[in-house]
DNA sequence: GCAGGTCGCTTGCATTATGCAACTCATCTT
DNA sequence: AAGATGAGTTGCATAATGCAAGCGACCTGC
C-alpha cells in the first residue's frame, strides 16, 4: 500500500501494483471477486477468517483505487453489491497466473485436477473465459 | 504467509501461492532477483528502503520455500549469491503481469515507452525471452 | 600483518498493521 | 412491534514492520 500520506514508493509498476495488492488480503478479496463471483460483504467475510474491519478496510480501498464499485442493493436495502470494474477485472489474469504457479508447486492444493494443464494449454482463452462469465453474470 | 506454525490458510493455490509472497515485499525482492538480476544481500538493501532486517528474513523464507538458492561467492568470502532456482524462475510471468497491469493502469510510472503493447503482442515471447536471459546471465 | 573498510547480517526498540470480539444501526421479516 | 439479518465500526491485544545501531567474518592497502 502507499504510505499514509498516499504517496507512491517508487516509479516502478511492479511497486505500483503492490501499493494497490501486495498485502495478505486484497488478492484474496479478489479471488473471490472475480473467480468466485462473489458480490455482499457477508459472502467476502465468510472466506478464511477475513476480520470485518480488515474487509470493510479493503473493499474501501479497492474502490478507491476504481477496481471495484459498491452499489445498493435494488432488493434488499441492508446490501451492497460489489461488482468489479473493467479496470478490476484487468487483474483476473494476474490472479489465474498466481492460481496456476500455487497448483504446480504444490500438488496438495485444491484445484481441480488438470486445470494447470488445461490452462497453460491456452491461456488466452481460459482467461478470457473468466472475463466473459463475469461479464455474463451480471 | 503461513500462520505461526506453518500450517497453510485453505487449500486454494492462490491462498498457497499469497502464503508465500503475499506480503509487502518478497514480489519486490523477486522483481530485484529476476527482472533486476540482484544477486548480492547490499543490491537488494539497496532497493526502495527495505529494511534489512526484512530482507535478511525475506531471503531466509525464499530458500525455505526453494524459489532461491544462497551460495558462497567464491570471489569474496563475505559475499552470497542469490540465484533463482526453477521453480522461483516460473514466477517470472506474475512479475511481469503485474508490471504490465501497473503500467497500463497508471501511465506515470516509470515503464519504458510501448511495454504494455510489446507485451501484450508477445506475451509468451517475452515471458520466455526474460527466463533465458536470466539462465544466460550467469 | 595490521588498520580500516566492506559485507551480510542480528538486535532492540518505536510505530503500524492485523486479529478478535463486541457493538451499533438500518432494514427486512413475521 | 419484535426479532433477525446485513453491513459495517470500535476498542483493545498481538504481531509485523521500520529504523538505527552494532557485530563478526573477510578483504584491501600499506
Amino acid at each position: 500500500m502507499t504510505d499514509r500520506d498516499g504517496r507512491r514508493r517508487s516509479d516502478c509498476p511492479i511497486s505500483f501494483s503492490l501499493d494497490i495488492f501486495g498485502d495478505r488480503w486484497t488478492l484474496l478479496v479478489l479471488r473471490d471477486l472475480l473467480l468466485k463471483r462473489k458480490r455482499h460483504f457477508r459472502d467476502f467475510a465468510a472466506e478464511e477468517g477475513i476480520a470485518t474491519n480488515i474487509l470493510s478496510d479493503r473493499l474501501r480501498r479497492l474502490e478507491a483505487w476504481g477496481i471495484l464499485r459498491r452499489e445498493a442493493d435494488p432488493a434488499d436495502g441492508r446490501q451492497r453489491v460489489y461488482r468489479a470494474t473493467d479496470r478490476g477485472l484487468r487483474l483476473t489474469r494476474i490472479l489465474v497466473e498466481i492460481a496456476a504457479w500455487g497448483a504446480a508447486t504444490d500438488p496438495e492444493t485444491g484445484a481441480p485436477d488438470g486445470f494447470v494443464e488445461s490452462f497453460e494449454a491456452d491461456r488466452e482463452g481460459y482467461v478470457q473465459a473468466t472475463i466473459d462469465a463475469y461479464r455474463a453474470g451480471g
